[in-house]
DNA sequence: TACAATTGTTAGACATGTCTAACAATTGTG
DNA sequence: CACAATTGTTAGACATGTCTAACAATTGTA
């Protein structure tokens, strides 16, 4: 709850222009203001005047009626952000089974906001479930029981297996 | 990416305020407008300013000089939150293996944007860990070993266990 | 109890990021 | 190619929440 950590780089707004302007932008396609204004439901002017700012660090090109493109330093900071969304967007819907909408929406707000150290440590918590079959066999399964009936499956119980010290 | 889904009753700010305020005010000490200055690290105007809101919605009960206390309803609002930032710290610490502090610092952040869906798996997910012998046996331990060594354990090769379907 | 130190408030500046209204440039079409 | 439709920009209002500077109340103490 205390305020005193070190803050990022970008704000969580101008981090999602970037991420949309990288988004919109995939395989060299023309980026539009209107489309920017869409994708993240503001109005043109927000656009306009955002990409106003990051122009001014360098971080987008923009002429005036003209292209929009992210500059090699928007580029990283942009991949970085898209890297968090999707490993979160992960986490949610494979490990914890939320639905792809509302873990689309977490991964949205949290990317702006988590550590790197926690990011890193979720991500490979990911790669986790996913690469160890001991660890998908008895996780997931016996989790998703978990959830559904509210109770611990039978091969839970204290006693059908030794407890770690 | 997108913003649009409905806003929360309450910004990142007036949360934290009023989770200060119940943090201070537990077991009936008196909370002073220079304590929830210095637990969120913005200087004592801005607090001033935070109770006159949080009093016109009838959130806080605050006198000029006086008294602050949570009204029911801000204390349900507090209760919440701070059930939230618990549960986010459980999560990292245990799940993740998260040093207390950094935990801590995303649970301060986190807690303002998760989503409630998310929040409550999130939460299911540690009781499960902590509840399910087998899932302990299996699960964390192998993901410290995963963590530590960035390479999966040696029972957890694809050989070694039959896969699920 | 008087006065110094501390705590709290008010007023108003400022930063961020949004919006609407008005206008300008570009584009598409007959 | 002219004009209508669309897209984009500018100007300026507004909301939120922070800050500093100045002042006011409370408290502690000699």
């Amino acid at each position: 709850m205390v305020k005193q950590e070190a803050q990022r780089e970008q704000t969580a707004s101008m981090e999602d222009y970037l991420e949309a302007i990288a988004n919109l932008g995939g395989g060299t396609k023309v980026v539009r203001v209107k489309q920017i204004s869409e994708m993240l439901g503001v109005k043109m002017p927000s656009v306009t005047s955002a990409l106003k700012k990051l122009s001014g660090q360098e971080l987008v090109e923009h002429e005036r009626y003209g292209h929009i493109n992210l500059t090699p330093e928007g580029d990283k900071i942009a991949g970085d952000v898209i890297g968090r969304h999707k490993a979160l967007t992960r986490f949610f819907e494979q490990a914890l089974g939320i639905n792809p909408q509302t873990a689309e929406e977490d991964a949205c707000k949290i990317e702006h906001v988590i550590s790197p150290f926690s990011m890193e440590r979720l991500a490979k918590f990911v790669e986790f479930i996913d690469a160890c079959p001991l660890g998908s066999a008895n996780f997931p399964s016996r989790y998703e029981y978990y959830i559904e009936h509210g109770e611990l499956p039978q091969d839970c119980s204290k006693n059908s297996v030794k407890k770690r010290k």
